[in-house]
DNA sequence: ATTAACAGTGAACATATGTTTACTGAACGA
DNA sequence: TCGTTCAGTAAACATATGTTCACTGTTAAT
């Protein structure tokens, strides 16, 4: 979408405080988007947002909005996409250090606890409208996580882990993780801040879920296909 | 809190259509639950509710909302307590025909099918609210859960069922199990009715998920008590 | 039979909301 | 250089909200 200059960049083009237009629409356009999230990390749903509500968040007039967007609802989708994205960024970034030694479970949880830090608000927002709320971004969210359930799958096959196990099945295993990965998110970063104690207890539950849920896969037996009788 | 009638009862008192002031107070306040409750099964979040939406829709002028409740939250919390309540009578219901024979977790998981069809409305609160929307509520919601949890994981003790689990163990091991049936929850309330395939392909999924924990409990071996060192 | 209690009413308030309409002025393409 | 585009503004609208107050009429206690 954006632009490409015919003619030379003039020299403010990349020096900071000034933009090209559309660098600024779109600057206006994510301060609304974090508006939304900083709002919902106060402890409100998405759909108790409102349009003005949000805009004021932001430092813009309410006609502004329509700017951008002509619905709560398209604002809500972005957020979707942008929460997708940071689950996609999270596996990019495991598939770089896949170093498998040691304690595999304890250090992935590890990693993920500070990724949630890093990304409070996307995480709180997946995490509170994948069952709550309207039902369009609702059933936005739960197909981004499907894609994420269906590319750790592929992951996990690629790194032949737990090679016994049939597609459907590995599928199944991380359906389940990742709900319980986003269960435990909002867990963790339910604990105000300055309480390692209780945080350090919800991580080992977490990571016993884990180890259980993993431990049943080890053990797992596809079943024979059913006979056509 | 119902007062004791001290000299007799009149002839109308259990008469369906009229009934003692307490009695018809009790029954609007209901009718305030059941309001917010089919609001929010129509696809909106607690938070996004209003005060004078509720009173609309149980079909009361705005003020009176005062009588019953002097907060918004103050009708969360009641129903949290509800959708407690109906937790819990599920395990009552569930301990009566403990007939353990067959294919225990499909049974249990159409049982469940079954009640989640009767008590559509507090399960869609439960899985909504239970991280989303206000902080209050979501404690104590919170709250409910595990003591649900515990007491399912009492249940299971009481039956003799894995007797190698540490009790410790055994809340971890009901904890991902309500966590993987509120999220089931959440998914079969949400398909359209008459649409039973998708229906079906949720339930089976479902079966497998809690049968793979099953499995990894199953071989669960306690780790040998930290050595004071 | 009298009286007090009190669940539900109705009107009014200050404020909030979403949306429309016409406008401003800086960045842009020619 | 000049005219156009268009992100952000400002004022106004109809309508919604939460809360208050004084009231009504039935029910319950004396």
């Amino acid at each position: 979408m954006t632009r490409i200059r015919r003619h030379g960049a003039s020299r403010r083009d990349e020096t900071a405080g000034f933009a090209t237009r559309d660098e600024r629409k779109l600057r206006t356009r994510a301060s609304l988007l974090d508006a939304a999230l900083s709002l919902m990390s106060q402890g409100r749903s998405f759909t108790s947002l409102g349009l003005r509500e949000i805009t004021r968040e932001a430092g813009v007039v309410p006609t502004s909005f329509y700017r951008h967007f002509h619905d709560m609802d398209e604002l809500g989708l972005a957020l979707v996409e942008e929460g997708g994205l940071a689950l996609r960024q999270m596996l990019r970034e495991a598939r770089k250090d896949a170093a498998p030694v040691g304690d595999v479970i304890r250090r992935s949880v590890l990693i993920y606890k500070q990724y949630l830090g890093e990304h409070r608000m996307n995480f709180m927002f997946i995490a509170g409208e994948r069952s709550g709320g309207s039902p369009v971004i609702r059933h936005a969210l739960r197909n981004q996580v499907n894609l994420f359930v269906q590319e750790m799958a592929q992951d996990l096959r690629r790194l032949n882990f737990l090679p016994h196990l049939s597609t459907a099945t590995l599928h199944l295993l991380c359906g389940l993780v990742v709900n319980t990965m986003l269960n435990a998110a909002s867990d963790i970063l339910d604990t105000p801040p300055g309480e390692p104690r209780l945080e350090q207890e919800l991580v080992d539950n977490f990571v016993r879920q884990l180890r259980l849920i993993f431990l049943g896969a080890l053990n797992w037996k596809e079943p024979p296909p059913k006979p056509a009788h």
